[in-house]
DNA sequence: GCAAGACTAAACCAAATAGTTTAGTAGCCT
DNA sequence: AGGCTACTAAACTATTTGGTTTAGTCTTGC
């Protein structure tokens, strides 16, 4: 009586086909953006053709955004492990260190992440609801365990965690476009540590 | 025997059309992005025919880099003023809180500005010279003239201008591109006012 | 008045595009 | 065996693309 079981997938399509064009779309999308990516690179990517990519997701369009936000729930593992506090360290500042310093050296040079953030951002005006899966489900997520840190240790003395995250995190983000998806980093050299040290400093209210 | 002087313009084309292809391109390309903008687009929005816009600018792609350093020389403008600190106040901490808020508030609606930065950040691995423009022209002077300002006021005591620079800008531009630009105002809202006077706090090592 | 140069509208071209269709293969369930 | 579904390669359509060419107009300097 059970039907619900046609030996591996549980259903219709094949399930390896739907990931294999996922994958390869992610891979073309990435490496053009959505103008400058064709279906039929899509298709050659993935290993399969062409009538597959349209049968499992309708449209260009909306293959883009199952592959945004396939990618979201994939960064969203990477983004919250590294926003975990793990030091072993019991000084709150040595936390605040380790834990910038992990981000920026995971994001640093991670080209995909680079590519990501670029199509986010880059396709943002003209497809809103990619901008939204963005925020919804990694910024917001990042954002709010970092401010639930801030907050459950007082003796950091935050007066106001929410935007104390936010200086935080941008000043990192930023400073991550700047250097190396801007390539800035040749032409306005600034060590890791200097900005860890000062943006640390600063939120700990460490003075000189 | 003067032979520069053919009534207006100073030798051969027009610069009028110039101008007005300039101005046509940029719309277009901040309005669809590089790939999804086409020529006879760009033509039509610059009241000039196609054959006008590949004499006067080789290929697309020629047109589009100088699009992109007008831009960067027309915002250059905007930018240094907004950086400038002009507040009458003596108290530093005043003179920081103003400019931020500037920056924010000149910021938060331009759309145009938005669309600038969403191609800068969209095309730069496409397109790496354009990055290069940006940082050179005008990332790098803007945080140059505050590191200059934080250099020459030493009574605000902070150790190291240059990282407290990138935190400064850090915060805003990517509270901004959150905000505005991801439309992440609407599921994460913080008021311009709590990321200013946290940010400035933290500058100038008011602790709460 | 005439030659040169900037310009235009329109036709043109070859390539690429999103999406569809066709004809056929292979597995699976009853 | 027969039917259903997923799949494939390839041809096809209609449109758009970057870029060129053509034929002709307008202005300017000499």
């Amino acid at each position: 009586m059970n039907k619900t079981k046609t030996k591996n997938s549980e259903r219709s399509k094949s399930e390896a086909k739907t990931e294999a064009i996922l994958k390869g779309a992610m891979k073309e999308f990435l490496k053009s953006g959505y103008a400058a990516t064709s279906m039929d690179r899509v298709a050659k990517a993935a290993k399969v053709s062409k009538a597959t990519v349209y049968s499992h997701f309708g449209d260009k369009e909306s293959l883009f955004n199952a592959v945004i936000l396939d990618m979201t729930q994939d960064k969203f593992q990477t983004v919250m492990s590294l926003n975990e506090p793990q030091s072993l360290s019991e000084d709150p500042q040595q936390v605040l260190s380790a834990m910038a310093t992990r981000i920026l050296d995971s994001a640093k040079n991670d080209r995909n992440f680079h590519n990501f953030i670029r199509i986010v951002i880059g396709e943002s005006g003209r497809f809103p609801e990619l901008a939204k899966a963005y925020v919804d489900n990694l910024a917001k997520p990042a954002i709010e365990t970092l401010t639930q840190y801030f907050k459950s240790h007082p003796e950091l003395e935050i007066e106001d965690p929410e935007a104390t995250v936010r200086v935080m995190m941008g000043s990192l983000i930023y400073f991550i476009m700047l250097q190396e998806m801007l390539r800035g980093k040749d032409s306005l050299p600034l060590s890791d540590e200097r900005l860890v040290n000062t943006l640390t400093n600063m939120i700990a209210h460490k003075n000189p």
